[in-house]
DNA sequence: CTATCTGCAAAGGGTTTGCACGCTT
DNA sequence: AAGCGTGCAAACCCTTTGCAGATAG
């Protein structure tokens, strides 16, 4: 059971290994079999893998992959665009916020600051939203949005 | 120049000691004076401060505070609901998200699942919402919502 | 007085780095 | 052939843990 399961009869139904070739070197990077399993694990994965998670999946087929390399390719791919990072509460680099009440956060890409942000009126906005339109069977509890930018010179 | 720079004429222009005891009995912690120290350090520090910046400004004043007391403070905080925790791309524990297009994400809180969620119409309410207010000088480049919440049970 | 909290130091987990070898282009 | 990419292992950083002594209530 190789994770190449693609049949010609079906493309599309799994990433296959000419269209992650292309990928690879749209992005500017070497078509190594290493980055192919890793950007297959990324895509055939469910939720958000872990560097750890997506090691474990490449080894499968590949047991010599070192993990080393699993986070030298994550990084190359993320600087490449092919990949993004999500923030994660577990783990390292905590912060913490002494304003407990429910509030917004601005990212500014340039200074790296965290700016809290307040406004009911936004609040109420996404309240609404959600009231009206639901999420299956999924219950918000507390809405927080994260605002990247940066501030315009002047 | 100690911390505790508090002016009986001006209450509540800085967090005073007995505020901050309040606060912690109220929690049912007890008031040591690590604790108050951390606690108005977490006021008192701009923006989301990480542990080894708390314990920087606290180690201003009682340098024999050591840095696990200030992990352990803080969690003990964290799980009275005196402080949150705000997640942060840097660090360890990442996740890596092989779709690049803009999107939200579902925290389960029981499950700990990270599940994307798209909807178009929700980009344009929050896009509008702030072309028509602005964030003062600074520029949105992007939003992404983070929603959390349970699986309702059936 | 007693349970809780602190300080210390060691262990732990995740991530990064340096270098020699191997592979893509 | 040339240079980028890989594997290995050590180093690194942040966080957690265990335990003896100190302290708040």
């Amino acid at each position: 059971m190789t994770p190449f399961s693609d049949h010609p009869e079906f493309p599309g139904c799994q990433p296959n290994r000419d269209e992650l070739r292309q990928r690879l070197a749209t992005a500017g990077l070497r078509a190594t079999t290493q980055r192919i399993l890793i950007l297959e694990s990324l895509v055939v994965l469910p939720g958000h893998p872990t560097a750890e998670q997506v090691h474990r999946q490449v080894a499968a087929t590949e047991p010599t992959v070192s993990l080393g390399t699993v986070y030298k390719t994550l990084d190359s791919f993320v600087a490449a665009g092919l990949t993004k990072r999500v923030a994660s509460a577990e783990g390292a680099c905590r912060r913490y916020d002494s304003d407990c009440s429910a509030h917004h956060h601005l990212y500014c890409t340039d200074t790296k600051e965290i700016i809290d942000y307040s406004n009911p009126e936004l609040d109420a906005l996404i309240r609404d939203f959600f009231a009206t339109r639901g999420l299956g069977n999924f219950q918000p509890h507390s809405f927080s949005l994260h605002i990247a930018g940066s501030r315009t010179s002047s």
